[in-house]
DNA sequence: TGGTTTGTTTTGCTTG
DNA sequence: CAAGCAAAACAAACCA
């Protein structure tokens, strides 16, 4: 289980609640110490994309609008459920009109509020630091502290989502009902509520200055209404208050909390196995563990955690000048400071994403990257620097963009002059929140014409000039955002200003005010801007389908190798049953990643298949065999130890099976020749070893970094000349390419070589039986420009991942 | 006056 | 072959 990341500037919020619907987070209310909560204004939503690590602000529903009486007041206490695509909030207080037991649905579709009318006369009473979950069509409410009596509770009470109707649990005789608490937790699992922590007094349901907590766990089961408390072992957590519960696959978590006798807030995580009744506490590596918090949120989407807000006290973190923040002080007298971070826990680290992770701990530049996973790296690497800059750490190999983060809009900022709502639009219409499909360009789906059209249509006149076009693009396109700049901007403008030019669709109209450069309009009887040429991914026509994929193969510099899968999101397999379920169990995933994942996960099976079988398909390569064994030496180096030798072995592995080839005689980059290995055959072979080895790896031990490492360092090396690629693709093999382009650098164009290739195109066949044959091209690697590359790049003491702790 | 912005046009190249 | 991206040349207007 891995902290991947860290995104700061977020909103900054307490006691709030949330809830995740598809990939985006939405955060209802909640305090935070610097705003008046004295006046009545409507609650405000900040919605999360998970995928552009931005939060937005929904814009809250003015005086005169109908929107305003059906607009929660702002509060904090409260709770959200989840209920078929829409939001119910419920209870809370604010500091003025108090507590609240009205039920109300926001649905994030209109982003509209609506208040639920309740059938019948029962309605529990106001409440706040209550807890709220699902099960079977009826929303459970258990316990908090009432507003009218002052006093704590241990309630239960049930809305029914089908008869929109509340209802009382009444007590049993022989009940071990929970005493009366508030700001526990309540967690749907199996069917059941596992109600864990929270604050009681030792009078009962007053509330006096004695406040007790305990660690018991207790289930309420709704079939046959009973409560029960769990006899659990293991390593049980201190009982604490205002923490969160999450359940990830058929298991319990814990996180953070307080717990006022002994004085301590908590950032630890906890995991419960229902199954085995046994608590486990859970060592989280990667980044920097967030500080010890109370009242944040956490909720899962896929295999991951986010876990955003909360309060802190200010011991937590000494390096961290918080004198803005100081004002907020606890009964017991201890100084909070309110939260405004995000982070985000793994609890299934593909290869992917500890690649990534390595390499921005390492802070590595990573331009060689193609464009595509340069800019995935990007934005990783951002969050997960964002802690370390905080901390005091300097980071040269990252410049700081500090200066463009304060002038446009920031990655996470919020930025309350836009509309958030188009934002998300048209990030939606660029295809960012699936960033696994290939997108037609570099930011996006949309072509600039496409986007041009959209910055002016949605101006206020339906005109714009050239420089608000510039500035819409950096406000609304991720990819232009931190492309403001006078180098980086050059390219684009001038494309801007190229279709505004040759498109009639656009209409230069002069400028009322002398001397101002004119509005940019559109042609309403001029032909549309016309829609995409291109097959979109989402597609699924299968011929095109079919074309786009193999295109996207044949120019994604590689054929379907293992390593795909390896640097796809998949997840790695733990076990045998998983490699073959892992293909399905990727829900959200549209069909044709899907499909691609499919491709990916086969040449994997086919790799352990053939291994488990001990029909070992190295015969192929008997020409090398000092590969294979090198290999095989290095990943049966014993895992260890503090000392440096295996490193050195280990990297000196790596660099004796790339220079054991480099003695073929095909490397030669003036005088290509037939070379007796392909990329390919050697993506094969190394992953077919590593692969074998990751399926019983435990991921924290060395050994298995060390292969995160040789992994990535290959990745790196086969995905760096991917323009240069595909330039030598388009062009016959005969001719030498003539590029005018200053770009081609000849030194990248040496590592790749393009060679007559039959040889391995049996494996890259889709499923679903294409007809059309794919077109398949391998390339030689140039091993000794790959470790000239290397060492320029890295230096000679690269990689030495003893010093980084914890991946 | 020299640098910058705006606008037009052409070219090369890739892709469907 | 057309659409569209990238790059570039060039000119007029603007501005410090």
């Amino acid at each position: 289980m891995y902290w991947i990341q860290c995104i700061e500037n977020g909103p900054c919020r307490v006691n709030h609640a949330a809830g995740a619907l598809d990939d985006f987070i939405y955060s209802f209310g909640g305090y935070s110490h610097k705003e008046d909560y004295t006046r009545v204004t409507p609650i405000d939503i900040h919605i999360f994309n998970i995928h552009t690590l931005k939060w937005y602000l929904l814009p809250k529903p003015q005086l005169n609008d109908p929107q305003y009486n059906l607009t929660p007041f702002s509060r904090y206490g409260h709770t959200i459920v989840v209920y078929k695509r829409k939001f119910y909030l419920w209870g809370g207080r604010n500091d003025h009109p108090v507590a609240c037991n009205r039920l109300f649905c926001f649905d994030p579709k209109s982003c509209q509020w609506s208040i639920i009318s309740i059938v019948g006369d029962f309605i529990p009473t106001p409440r706040d630091g209550h807890s709220a979950c699902l099960i079977n069509d009826k929303m459970y409410v258990f316990g908090g502290f009432e507003e009218h009596t002052q006093q704590f509770s241990n309630d239960l009470f049930y809305f029914d989502f089908n008869k929109s109707s509340w209802h009382c649990r009444h007590s049993k005789i022989g009940d071990i009902i929970p005493q009366q608490r508030d700001f526990h937790s309540a967690t749907s699992l199996d069917g059941q509520m596992y109600v864990f922590g929270g604050r009681f007094d030792h009078i009962g349901h007053q509330q006096t200055a004695q406040s007790i907590y305990d660690n018991n766990l207790y289930i309420f089961n709704p079939e046959d209404n009973l409560w029960s408390v769990v006899t659990t072992r293991g390593e049980i957590p201190s009982g604490r208050r205002s923490h969160s519960a999450f359940v990830h696959d058929g298991k319990l978590y814990i996180f953070g909390g307080y717990n006022n006798v002994v004085g301590k807030h908590f950032n630890d995580l906890y995991e419960f196995n229902p199954l085995t009744l046994l608590w486990h506490c859970i060592k989280v590596h990667g980044i920097e563990n967030p500080v010890p918090r109370r009242r944040q949120c956490c909720l899962i989407i896929d295999n991951r955690m986010y876990m955003f807000g909360g309060t802190s006290p200010i011991s937590a973190s000494t390096n961290i000048n918080y004198t803005d923040e100081i004002q907020n002080t606890d009964p017991v007298g201890t100084i909070l400071y309110d939260q405004s971070d995000l982070y985000v826990l793994d609890f299934a680290p593909t290869l992917r994403t500890l690649c990534l992770l390595f390499l921005a701990k390492r802070r590595i530049k990573m331009n060689i990257l193609p464009k595509r996973f340069h800019q995935e790296y990007q934005l990783f690497a951002k969050s997960t620097l964002i802690r370390q800059r905080l901390t005091g750490e300097t980071n040269e190999d990252f410049p700081s963009d500090d200066q463009s983060e304060a002038t446009s809009t920031s990655n996470c900022r919020i930025t309350i002059e836009y509309d958030p709502r188009l934002a998300l639009l048209i990030e939606k219409e660029l295809g960012l929140n699936d960033p696994q499909t290939s997108r037609k360009n570099a930011w996006g789906n949309l072509s600039y014409a496409e986007l041009i059209a959209k910055a002016i249509e949605n101006s206020q006149n339906k005109r714009l000039t050239l420089s608000q076009i510039y500035s819409w693009m950096i406000q609304y396109v991720p990819y232009f955002r931190d492309k403001g700049d006078r180098k980086s901007s050059t390219g684009w403008k001038n494309s801007i200003r190229h279709n505004l030019s040759l498109h009639n669709r656009f209409v230069r109209i002069p400028n009322e005010i002398a001397g101002k450069s004119s509005w940019w309009t559109i042609d309403p009887r001029a032909k549309q801007v016309r829609g995409r040429r291109r097959v979109q991914s989402n597609e699924n026509s299968t011929k095109s389908e079919r074309r786009r994929l193999t295109k996207t193969i044949s120019n994604d510099n590689s054929n379907p190798t293992s390593f795909d899968y390896l640097f796809s999101n998949e997840q790695i397999p733990s076990s045998s049953n998983d490699i073959y379920s892992s293909s399905s169990s990727t829900t959200t995933l549209n069909q044709n990643q899907n499909q691609r994942s499919f491709t990916s996960v086969r040449d994997m099976n086919k790799n352990l298949y053939n291994l488990l079988q001990n029909n070992s398909q190295d015969q192929s390569y008997t020409s090398t065999q000092q590969m294979p064994n090198i290999l095989h030496d290095m990943l049966k180096s014993s895992p260890p130890s503090t000392s440096n030798n295996n490193d050195n072995n280990f990297n000196s592995g790596i660099d004796s099976t790339y220079s054991s080839l480099s003695k073929s005689p095909s490397v030669s980059s003036q005088s290509p020749s037939p070379p007796s290995h392909t990329d390919y055959e050697i993506d094969q072979m190394i992953s077919s070893k590593l692969s074998k080895q990751l399926k019983t790896m435990d991921r924290s031990s060395p050994l298995f970094r060390r292969m995160v490492v040789a992994i990535m360092r290959h990745q790196m090396n086969k995905s760096k000349p991917n323009i240069e690629r595909r330039k030598i693709l388009s062009t016959p093999p005969s001719i030498p390419s003539p590029s005018r382009s200053p770009s081609t650098s000849p030194s990248t164009n040496l590592l790749f070589n393009q060679i007559p290739s039959s040889s391995s195109s049996m494996d890259l066949q889709i499923p679903n039986n294409t007809q059309e044959p794919i077109p398949s091209s391998t390339f030689d690697l140039d091993v000794e420009a790959i470790l000239d590359f290397e060492r320029t790049t890295f230096g000679d003491c690269s990689f030495d991942i003893h010093d980084l702790p914890n991946l």
